[in-house]
RNA sequence: UGGGGUAUAGCCAAGUGGUAAGGCAGCUGGUUUUGGUCCAGCCAUCCGGGGGUUCAAAUCCUCCUACCCCAGCCA
């Protein structure tokens, strides 16, 4: 899977269309992805972006961008620059412009005036309490509005001056004349326009009053000839809806909308407003923070486009909504990672390793392919000395079976160099172990000991010439698997307390060069990514581990207690 | 209790009347100067449950159960 992008799965909308060219329904496929730009995308958004892109570019057709924008008190231009930068960096472009559903404002004015024209919008003048009671229940029917018969001419002098602001926030609606008794909520008299003297961000004070999402989606996708409208499944009770809009209003076209189940992972949560919650909290650092689902966040942790996409590929579409293992968020993330991320040698838990057998000041210049596996990926140097650092967990001092690592008396290989065996532990007079002599087989560079196997392979890092990191090992947010879904528990509740901790490490000297967002795999520790803000190349070394390597020996470990 | 949905392995997921794809995880071995990667093999007599139709059912009918969504002037 990590070379060639990952052949697409097939899916009840891939099979839907298909079936619609062999009926010789040959429409363009139009499709869009519809963002309200109050926030930033996650990766929920990314299956939605996969999808949409990848449906119009199998077919051969077109992906819009519109931004969802009826809202102004919830958007804001930076959501829409960080959307859009998201859309990009997940690798997809869409057609023409960036489209705005306030593009359509004055279109849906008119609509609505038409609506009213034919009988079937009022002004309502019922306050939000007001309203809630006569909406009626789940299991009982609504009851009309006191203002639901009044004259067209003056539900249209009312919506004027709606429009020209002669009235407060709140005040009046416009509403759809349906059915108040109708069992889907949505159709009892859904209100089209609400009143906010709020200044829109593409449309400054133009606006007044402001269309809700359903009387704006399906006309803003009949404008853009939308043929498919893919949506999340909780919209599903909204097609009747969409549907009476198309066909009550002289509209270009008749885009049809089809809804798939949205995306859960375990261990996060996939939803905005919580997201949002993370953030105004403080609890993240941002939307960016690289713990949160965000495409902004999973960037800066680490993640590639391309892992994401084969993600979305892997995960599938339908329509029903399940809970997607973290697990396969990684696999798709590693498989891409061990081809792509050139390989260094980091220490994240220094140890001092003095080689008694090599002498001081002596200096080799060992050579070290980038990639064990793609030569084209050229080589670095990594200068050999007789003081080193290995990691702690590379060695112990009373050794469990099968401990392939450094132990008293035991050999093992350094990566890249020679094969050393420990002589001696050094302590300080509280007992804590502070150097490890050992000797160094200087037959083994290139080549297996002669006579003996040598199993174990650590890693290392010249104590004089290593650079200093700061490396920031991020985990899950919560500690639960599915942290919202106690209805009695804050899902804040579940937030894990070492999500973040900050290390201070050695690395090996070449990745002084390393430049911000440059991707790497510290052998046999993980995959890193340098901090697209903070690292600064040869001055101040920041990764954040995007995810470990998987560790046999710690399972191994669990097994035997 | 109204309306709308969904149920296939621990997880994701194909399948649309002809006898259960694939992936993740897991388990066995092999290769390996990353206990990584890679390679080989194993992992649903059964499709939420009960009836029924049929030569034949995960697929059709029927009853039942569980879970999800809807009562924002959010999207």
């Amino acid at each position: 899977m990590s070379q060639p992008e990952m052949i697409a799965a097939t899916n009840f909308i891939r099979n839907m269309i298909i079936q619609q060219r062999e009926a010789g329904q040959q429409q363009k496929v139009i499709t869009r992805f519809p963002p309200e730009p109050n926030g930033f995308l996650h990766i929920g958004h990314a299956k939605s972006i996969c999808l949409n892109f990848g449906i119009a570019k199998e077919f051969g057709g077109d992906c819009h961008l519109r931004f969802d924008d009826t809202n102004p008190e919830k958007e804001s231009q930076a959501f829409i620059d960080a959307i859009k930068e998201d859309v990009n960096w997940l690798g997809f472009e869409w057609t023409g412009e960036v489209r705005f559903a306030s593009d359509y404002f004055e279109q849906l004015f008119d609509w609505a005036v038409d609506l009213i024209n034919n009988g079937k919008a009022y002004v309502c003048e019922l306050n939000a309490e007001q309203m809630r009671e006569y909406r009626g229940t789940l299991t009982e029917p609504g009851t009309n509005s006191p203002f639901r018969e009044r004259s067209i001419e003056e539900n249209l002098a009312e919506f004027n001056k709606m429009r020209a602001g002669d009235y407060p926030n709140g005040a009046k609606v416009l509403r759809a004349k349906i059915d108040m008794t109708a069992p889907n909520i949505n159709l009892r008299d859904p209100i089209l326009y609400r009143i906010r003297h709020q200044e829109h961000h593409q449309t400054g004070n133009k606006w007044c009053i402001y269309p809700s999402y359903d009387f704006t989606h399906g006309q803003s996708d009949a404008i853009e000839g939308i043929s498919h409208s893919l949506c999340t499944l909780e919209f599903e009770d909204h097609r009747p809806l969409y549907e009476w809009f198309l066909n009550n209003l002289p509209v270009p076209t008749k885009p049809v909308q089809t809804e798939f189940a949205r995306l859960n992972i375990n261990y996060t949560v996939t939803s905005k407003r919580k997201l949002k919650l993370l953030v105004d909290e403080g609890v993240v650092k941002g939307w960016d923070d690289p713990r949160m689902p965000t495409i902004s966040g999973l960037r800066r942790r680490g993640y590639t486009p391309k892992s994401l996409r084969d993600f979305c590929d892997m995960i599938g579409v339908n329509r029903s909504g399940g809970v997607v293992d973290i697990g396969m968020l990684h696999f798709a993330l590693r498989s891409d990672l061990e081809h792509s991320a050139k390989r260094a040698m980091l220490v994240l838990n220094p140890i001092k390793v003095v080689i008694t057998n090599w002498e001081e000041g002596r200096e080799e210049m060992l050579s070290s392919p980038s990639h064990p596996a793609r030569e084209e990926l050229g080589e670095r140097t990594l200068p050999f000395t007789k003081e080193l650092y290995i990691d702690s967990n590379d060695f112990m001092e009373e050794p469990p079976k099968k401990f392939f690592r450094l132990a008293p008396g035991q050999e093992v290989r350094l990566r890249n160099a020679w094969v050393i065996r420990c002589d001696e532990v050094i302590k300080d007079a509280a007992g804590n172990i502070i150097e490890l002599r050992c000797s160094h087989d200087p037959d083994t560079l290139g080549k297996n000991p002669e006579g003996r196997k040598v199993k174990g392979v650590i890693h290392w890092v010249s104590a004089t010439h290593g650079l200093p990191a700061e490396v920031r090992l991020y985990d899950n947010l919560f500690q639960v698997e599915s942290p919202d879904s106690d209805k009695d528990v804050d899902f804040l509740e579940h937030l894990s307390a070492d999500s973040l901790s900050v290390v201070e490490a050695i690395a090996e000297p070449s990745l002084a060069t390393a430049q911000a967002e440059d991707r790497f795999q510290f052998e046999r520790v993980g995959y890193f990514c340098a901090d697209r803000y903070d690292h600064q190349p040869g001055t101040k070394l920041v990764f954040n581990r995007t995810v470990s390597l998987k560790d046999t020996w710690a399972k191994i470990q669990k097994k035997q207690g």
